[in-house]
RNA sequence: GGCGGAGUAGCUCAGUUGGUUAGAGCAGCGGAAUCAUAAUCCGCGUGUCGGGGGUUCGAGUCCCUCCUCCGCUACCA
C-alpha cells in the first residue's frame, strides 16, 4: 500500500500564519498515521513562488530581485513546517529549475495532445487589483472597481488556452464514480454544480508577466501561475527525492486544500492531468477556515486575538497546537479558535484528562508494584477500529473524539476500581484485582500513545516510554491488551504542565 | 436570481435507511473520593429540535411553504 498526501504549496506573497500551520498539521497527521500502518508514504508540501504579485512584493520589500525575496520567504515557510514537526518527504519550491523544466515538459505534453490553442483573452481589468472582473462584480454603471473605486479598463491579451471545456463530461464521470471524490459533501456539490453549469476554456499563459516559467515554444509568455503551481504535485514526485517516485505514488491519494482554492484543485487540476494523460487524484479534501473567535476573546485588549502558531508552541508546546486546531474545529468546516479556547482545551483535556491519567497510572504502578506492570488483562474497550474508520474518511476531529472516549473511560475506570482501596486490602483477591486494574491502566496509556502519536508525537512517545513500551508506535499496537507484563514503568514529569497564572 | 449548505440545551456540536423518556463535551449547581498536574468520578436540563402546514400508528429525521445565516455563481494566488 502507498499513500501520497499533499498540502497546497503556500504562496510566498504573505507571511506564514495559523492557516498554513493548520493544513500542514492535518496532512502530517494523515501521513504519520499511514506510515504507522506500514504503508509507503509520500508527503509533499512547499511554496508557490511565481507570479506578478511576488515580483511586486519583492520590490516593495526592498529585495534586489524576486528570487532573493522568494528565498527568504520560502525559508520562513520551511521553518514553520520544521517547527510544526512536519514529516514531509519533500519541500518543493516552484522556482527550482527542476520544477520549471518539468512544467515546460508538461506544457509540451498538453500541446502535443491537442489540448492547447492560441487565442485572445479579453476582459475588464483593474490595474490596481491586477485581475479581471466580471461585469456583474463591478459597480454599475461605469464598470467601477469595488476596491479601487475607479473604472476598470478593457484589456486584451494573446494567450494559450487550455481546452477545459472538453473535460466536463469526464470530470462528471469522476464525480459520479466516487461520491467521496471531494469531501466534505458540500464541497463536492459545489464543485460538481460548477462543472454542470458548463466549463469554459481557461488561459494557461500570461503575456504581461515576467516572473514565471517561460512557455517552451514562446518565451514572450509565461505559464499561468496556477498551472505552474498545480503541476508541483506531479513534479515533486518526479525529482523531489533525487529519483523519480511517480510510478510508486501516482495517482495522488489525497490533496488537502482550503476552500478558497477549490476550483483549481477540484476541476482544473484533474482535467489538466487527464488531458496530459495522467490519472487524476483519488481524493480531495477541502477544509475550512479557522476564524478568530469574537465572543470569548472579546475581553482581551491588545493584539491577543490572533493566534500566532509560533507563540503558542513557545508557551504551551507543539503538541498543544497540533491537538487544538484539529480538536476544536470539525475538520472540513469553519470554526472559531481563540487563545481562551486553546487554554481551556489544554487545561481540561490535555493536562487534566490525558496528562493526569498518565501521572496517576504511573504513580500507582511505581507505588504499588515497584514500577513493574503486573500481569493482567484489559478491562476496557479498544477504540482503534473506530479511530481508523474516522481517519479513513479524513475525519481528523472525529478520530480524536473517539480517542477521547478511551481517555475518559480510563479515568472513570480508576474511580470504579479505586485501586488505592485495593492496595490497602489484605485479601489476595484484591491483590489480583489491583494487578488487573493497573495492567488495564498502563495498557490503556500505551494504546493511547499509539493512537495519539500522529497527532502529538512528542507526548505520545513520552507516554509509551513511561509505561515501558518505548517506540512501539505501529498501528497494530493501537488495540488493548498488548502491553507486556513486567514492563518497567517510570513516572514522567507532567506531560502538559498547568498554565502558569 | 440560480445552485448548495446550515438553523437541535447558556456555548460548540452528534443525531444511520422515520420508532421506546432527543444525546455528547464545555460552562453552571450539588455530592463522592484522595492514586494523581487540587488533577478525577457521580448526580442535576420544563431544550417550542428556526416558524407554519402535511404524510404516517409514529418525524429532529420524509413532503410543501415561509424566515434567518453562510458558501458558490470562472482565470491574484
Amino acid at each position: 500500500m502507498t499513500f501520497s498526501v499533499t498540502t497546497p504549496i503556500y504562496y510566498v506573497n504573505s507571511d506564514p500564519h495559523l492557516g498554513h500551520a493548520y493544513t500542514t498539521v492535518a496532512a502530517d497527521v494523515l501521513a504519520r498515521h499511514h506510515r504507522r500502518r506500514g504503508e509507503q508514504v509520500f508527503f509533499l508540501t512547499g511554496t508557490d513562488e511565481n507570479g506578478t504579485k511576488v515580483a511586486t512584493a519583492a520590490g516593495e520589500a526592498g529585495y534586489p530581485g524576486p528570487q532573493e525575496f522568494c528565498d527568504a520567504m520560502s525559508a520562513r515557510f520551511r521553518a514553520l513546517a520544521a517547527i510544526l514537526g512536519s514529516s514531509h518527504d519533500y519541500f518543493i519550491r516552484t522556482t527550482e529549475p527542476e520544477h520549471a523544466r518539468r512544467v515546460q515538459d508538461l506544457m509540451l505534453k498538453l500541446r502535443d495532445a491537442g489540448q492547447l490553442y492560441e487565442g485572445t483573452y479579453s476582459g475588464l481589468y483593474c490595474t490596481g487589483c491586477e485581475l479581471y472582473y466580471a461585469e456583474s462584480d463591478l459597480i454599475q454603471p461605469g464598470n467601477i472597481c469595488p476596491l479601487h473605486k475607479r473604472p476598470v479598463e478593457w484589456f486584451e491579451e494573446r494567450n494559450t488556452f487550455f481546452r477545459l471545456s472538453d473535460w466536463g463530461a469526464r470530470l462528471l464521470e469522476l464525480y459520479d464514480a466516487d461520491l467521496a471524490f471531494v469531501r466534505p459533501r458540500a464541497r463536492y456539490n459545489e464543485a460538481r454544480s460548477f462543472i454542470e453549469s458548463g466549463l469554459e476554456d481557461v488561459s494557461f499563459t500570461r503575456q504581461t508577466q515576467t516572473w514565471g516559467i517561460p512557455l517552451p515554444w514562446d518565451d514572450t509568455q509565461v505559464v499561468w501561475v496556477w498551472a505552474d503551481a498545480l503541476f508541483n504535485y506531479r513534479t515533486g514526485l518526479e525529482y523531489g527525492l533525487g529519483h523519480d517516485v511517480s510510478d510508486t505514488f501516482w495517482p495522488i491519494s489525497l490533496h488537502l486544500l482550503g476552500k478558497d482554492i477549490l476550483r483549481a484543485h477540484c476541476i482544473i487540476w484533474p482535467a489538466m492531468l487527464m488531458a496530459a494523460g495522467y490519472e487524476p487524484p483519488r481524493k480531495l479534501f477541502v477544509h475550512g477556515y479557522l476564524t478568530v473567535g469574537q465572543s470569548e476573546d472579546k475581553m482581551s485588549k491588545s493584539l491577543g486575538n490572533a493566534i500566532d502558531p509560533i507563540a503558542v508552541i513557545e508557551r504551551l508546546g507543539l503538541d498543544a497546537l497540533r491537538f487544538y486546531v484539529l480538536r476544536e474545529v470539525q475538520f472540513g468546516q469553519d470554526g472559531g479558535v481563540s487563545n481562551a479556547g486553546l487554554e481551556r482545551r489544554y487545561e481540561t483535556e490535555l493536562a487534566n484528562d490525558l496528562g493526569n491519567l498518565v501521572s496517576r497510572t504511573t504513580a500507582m504502578i511505581v507505588r504499588y508494584r515497584d514500577g513493574r506492570v503486573p500481569a493482567g488483562s484489559s478491562a476496557l474497550a479498544a477504540v482503534d477500529a473506530a479511530v481508523a474508520e474516522r481517519l479513513d474518511v479524513f475525519d481528523l476531529t472525529g478520530a480524536l473524539e473517539q480517542i477521547w472516549t478511551l481517555v475518559r473511560a480510563a479515568n472513570r475506570f480508576v474511580e470504579e476500581r479505586a485501586p488505592w482501596t485495593l492496595a490497602r486490602s489484605d485479601d489476595p483477591a484484591d491483590a489480583v484485582a489491583l494487578d488487573d486494574t493497573l495492567y488495564t491502566l498502563a495498557d490503556a496509556v500505551r494504546s493511547l500513545g499509539v493512537l495519539l502519536w500522529p497527532y502529538i508525537p512528542g507526548s505520545a512517545e513520552a507516554m509509551l516510554a513511561a509505561v515501558g513500551d518505548p517506540g512501539a508506535t505501529a498501528w497494530e499496537r493501537a488495540g488493548l491488551g498488548l502491553l507486556e507484563a513486567g514492563s518497567v514503568v517510570v513516572q514522567p514529569p507532567p506531560l502538559f504542565p498547568k498554565i502558569e497564572a
